[in-house]
DNA sequence: GTCACATTGTGAATCTGCTCACGATATGGC
DNA sequence: GCCATATCGTGAGCAGATTCACAATGTGAC
């Protein structure tokens, strides 16, 4: 029923390759060329695209337009959701940068930050409050994804303020491994991890003719 | 004899742990201590310490300390390694930020961007110069690693720059899927992807009372 | 010194996801 | 209208990663 991880982490971004077509005006295209696009093989991209239930033409390939709008119904929410952010700093301003008037569907509709200079203002179409308010605003509003940008230190202690106020999804960039509830998703991004990862693959490849 | 990407993720991540471990005082732990700390089964923590030729003992567990080498043996560069952070914006800021002084083997040394008014200065210890000297500061430098910050439709640009300046493995976090020669490593971290996918799978869970 | 015990290290089995390869199919050329 | 062609959709096979399960091991209790 549900998609695998790794399967959706594709469709999301095989929907983004093809926004970005759309726009350009590009009206169809075949599976290597967007399996090219996407990095991945041709069938793998049609075997992702077959829960979508779309079905291509040998001679024209797959309309975008369709595609998008298939990837959509599997992927997207019925009705458009809301999550908050934790942690005013840098990153948390980059990321209220980022998604602002993005997706309709979903979107950051409150941030929180416990230092007093740093609330009762609008950042990037975002309403900044203290972080008193949050069980609150998270209650009333009934929102259920949250995304944790405060130092490690205070991470945790936050985390479980979002579970406890009805959170059951975090998105967190702080650097420790929350320990949470089972019911709980996390999805974690390190950045030390990631580049790490890079340094570590790097190491032995040849700079220019390489292949 | 390279680790596989996931062997390698969890490593860096038990290093992170027993790092903290460490601080705390802890001076030795069983695998499924450390498998409960990092959300897997204490099989796959045991098989993921084989390649470190380390040995654990029945009754007390393994030596933190020991392990903790025994991971950077695996894991770590023989000299230090540098990279480069190119686009000077919240997030470059926030990464700059969160790496200063962090990882003596590992170190951002130079950042660039093309907006005049954010250079020629030091930001959390590193120094900013215009675009236009990356090429050859990475060159004299022998830089290898390259972390991308701008804005998407700067993204592919930058990173054939910096590619054709000799770096051989990028960090990328513009929502655009870059296209890169094959003997250059590239990893994606993608916010938009992430906050969809946490979306996805928080919806149909039940807050509170789960399991 | 011996026993009881909990944990380690790892071969084997299992599971998940990816690739292969091929019959089915839609279209343009003649 | 029919043929040649390139791509699609997917069952079957394959590869890599995870879990299982058990013999080997080291230590503390007595």
């Amino acid at each position: 029923m549900a998609l695998a991880q790794k399967t959706f982490g594709r469709l999301s971004l095989y929907r983004h390759i093809l926004d970005t077509l759309l726009a350009e005006g590009t009206r169809s295209l075949f599976s290597h060329e967007l399996a090219q696009l996407a990095g991945v093989t041709a069938a793998q991209v049609r075997r992702d695209l077959m829960p979508a239930r779309i079905t291509g033409s040998p001679t024209k390939g797959y309309e975008i337009r369709a595609l998008v709008h298939a990837i959509g119904g599997l992927i997207d929410a019925r009705s458009p959701e809301s999550a908050v952010l934790v942690g005013i700093g840098n990153l948390g301003r980059a990321i209220l940068a980022h998604f602002h008037g993005r997706n309709p569907k979903l979107s950051i509709v409150a941030a929180f930050d416990d230092d007093p200079t740093k609330v009762n203002r609008i950042l990037h179409g975002t309403v900044c409050y203290p972080l008193d308010d949050l069980p609150t605003t998270v209650r009333d509003q009934g929102i259920r994804i949250g995304i944790v940008t405060v130092p490690a230190a205070a991470a945790q202690t936050v985390a479980d303020l979002l579970v406890q106020s009805g959170v059951t999804g975090l998105l967190n960039f702080a650097p420790v491994r929350l320990q949470l509830p089972a019911n709980v998703y996390l999805e974690e991004i390190d950045f030390g991890m990631s580049l790490e990862k890079v340094a570590y693959y790097t190491r032995g490849r040849v700079a220019k003719g390489g292949r």
